[in-house]
DNA sequence: TCCCCATCTGTAAACGTTTGCATCCCTGGG
DNA sequence: CCCAGGGATGCAAACGTTTACAGATGGGGA
């Protein structure tokens, strides 16, 4: 009676065994002996037998699946994340389990369901979720190995970056390189995602500003969309005010652009009238020249993923910081 | 005894009904009294009841997880449409399950592992997976409900767009703007992935040009790289040669990009020296002005994701050609 | 009044594994 | 020759649901 997929009552009938022995044959368990070993892997091979998850999974507890939730505000970041992510536990024989935020509402729906979701999975890595900051909600995700990437967890793993550092470093160069009068591009707060990273953005590029003795000129400073288009509006406001900058730092390479197509346009010169810097190593950065800070996603990713391993081995939670260094290509010059 | 999650059994004994008037109350299958099911709800809502999926799983056979296969040859098509498909599937309860084949060796892994990954999944998502051009290996697929985006697929339903069409288009609008010498920027083969894309929008564009009566000459398709590096490239090789184009399509926007990055620093001007367009219609295509051909990732993804939930229900399958429209902006100009 | 049917509920057998425990056999040391 | 002990195996009870089936109750039509 083998109508469906075989299972391992099939394998016992044949081989001559019992469930139990070939369980833990093909589970590479002791106390099995070499010759029944290898005729229950005969006969398996030989059914095309498999495994059924969802059994194994019942009795065992472990689900052999990890969670990976991330925004889809900006697409680039969080996939190229789960590249690395995905790789990492494709090798350990993981499956990879997915949790998007992409409307608004949705982060809502996530918080609710996290408890449900979390209990489908062995371990979690959750990308910019800034769950942090929510509270209670955020408890749901600690009876699980957990590693934040983006933001610090309070009893998880974590890898970050220092914005506030970075973005202070970006300014630096430009200044070192005389700019005096530098703009800020900004992306807004964005809704329904209480992240703090503009805020800290904005922070470093004033702690440049500051140590270097330059005013913080509020009519510098002006945002847009986290988007090219953004970009391109946030420099055409800023080169019709009176007095405009010599240089721009850009809270994303995405603005940053937008900022170079906008300059263009106007026939500026980059960086011949306009020192561009922006932030993050995007897939495109490098064939358009932008000098940025780099922030190695991909390898962000498989570090996490290789931690959340970690955690499910019994390794102690810990929290990275990962280096963001300045990548200094064609967008940025000395002050002419 | 509730050490663990409560269960089902939890609530029987609170409520003093059997598992199976639970089960029932819990699923709202009817034959359950009004009073009966509210008392259990409540007991649920009070013990912060959670079904344990894969008990649930293995004995009704449905495991309400969609897998999602794709490759990440360049990040942005992929993931576009995994926002979309995440967006169906987590509205309609499913989880989504994700196989992305990041390196080259991945699609050999994938293919040996596609029967279990299949095992897993109540239905598929293959995006630009070619599956199809793997003989028997693809039989794995078929055993569950599948979408293929991108390629056509026996016995399957699938979204596909008209490549050759879509690309003749795309040189008609440089040749209605009296453009004559049109260069190729081509994407090569790429290597594990047995895609007829590149060849089909090469024979598109070739198309073209026999339809108005142009030469095609090989010195005018170039290939490099997907990537806008590639492209950049491939431009400056075409201006090289002797009597270069004054148009260029270009198989993908990102080579496009890099085209106009190019075309920039040789100081030519676009559109009035050199008229550009692409493929795709990137997330930065709009902003950076450049006329493409627009293929709607993230709507596809939706289409597909509701075509995999019609043929769980149990619809025919279904082939749809998505509609490619030519979207022109800033980046190609009449010659003149 | 009787019977039938629809509604509600409970019992128990699945689903396909894993795993604790018991059993048997065999070898080697005393 | 006996016994200890470990290797190899089998038995059966889980794991937490779903679901076929059977039983109980009550109401309405003949």
């Amino acid at each position: 009676m083998s109508s469906g997929r075989p299972t391992i009552k099939d394998i016992a009938r044949v081989t001559g065994v019992s469930v139990a022995t070939v369980s833990r044959a093909l589970r590479d368990l002791p106390y099995v002996a070499p010759e029944t070993r290898s005729r229950v892997l005969e006969a398996a091979a030989e059914l095309q037998y498999e495994v059924h998850p969802q059994a194994s999974r019942l009795v065992s507890g472990r689900t052999w699946t990890i969670g990976v939730v991330a925004p889809q505000f900006g697409t680039w970041f969080p996939f190229r994340a789960l590249g690395g992510i995905n790789s990492v536990f494709a090798k350990a024989g993981y499956d990879v389990l997915i949790s998007m935020m992409t409307a608004p509402g949705d982060r809502r729906r996530f918080l609710q369901d996290a408890r449900s979701f979390c209990r489908r999975v062995d371990g979690l890595v959750l990308i910019d979720t800034f769950v942090s900051l929510e509270g209670d909600s955020a408890d749901a995700f600690f009876d699980r190995p957990a590693v934040a990437v983006g933001e610090r967890l309070e009893g998880a793993s974590s890898i970050t970056i220092d914005n506030r550092a970075a973005a202070r470093r970006a300014v630096e160069h430009l200044i070192e390189l005389g700019h005096a009068r530098i703009g800020l591009v900004a992306g807004p707060p964005l809704p329904d995602l209480p992240t703090p990273v503009p805020e800290q953005r904005r922070l470093g590029y004033e702690d440049a500003l500051r140590a270097a003795g330059l005013p913080v000129d509020p009519d510098l400073a002006v945002s847009g969309e986290w988007t090219a288009a953004g970009g391109a509006a946030a420099l055409a406001s800023l080169l019709d005010g009176t007095d405009p900058p010599t240089a721009v730092f850009c809270m994303s390479d995405e603005m940053a652009f937008g900022v170079l197509r906008a300059a263009a346009r106007r026939g500026l010169g980059v960086p011949e009238d306009l020192s561009v810097v922006g932030f993050d190593d995007h897939d495109l950065a490098g064939a358009l020249g932008l000098t940025t800070m780099r922030q190695a996603v991909d390898e962000m990713g498989v570090r996490a993923a290789a931690t959340v391993l970690g955690l499910i081995d019994g390794d102690p939670a810990t929290d990275i910081t990962w280096d963001v260094p300045l990548l200094v290509r064609e967008t940025t010059a000395r002050i002419g």
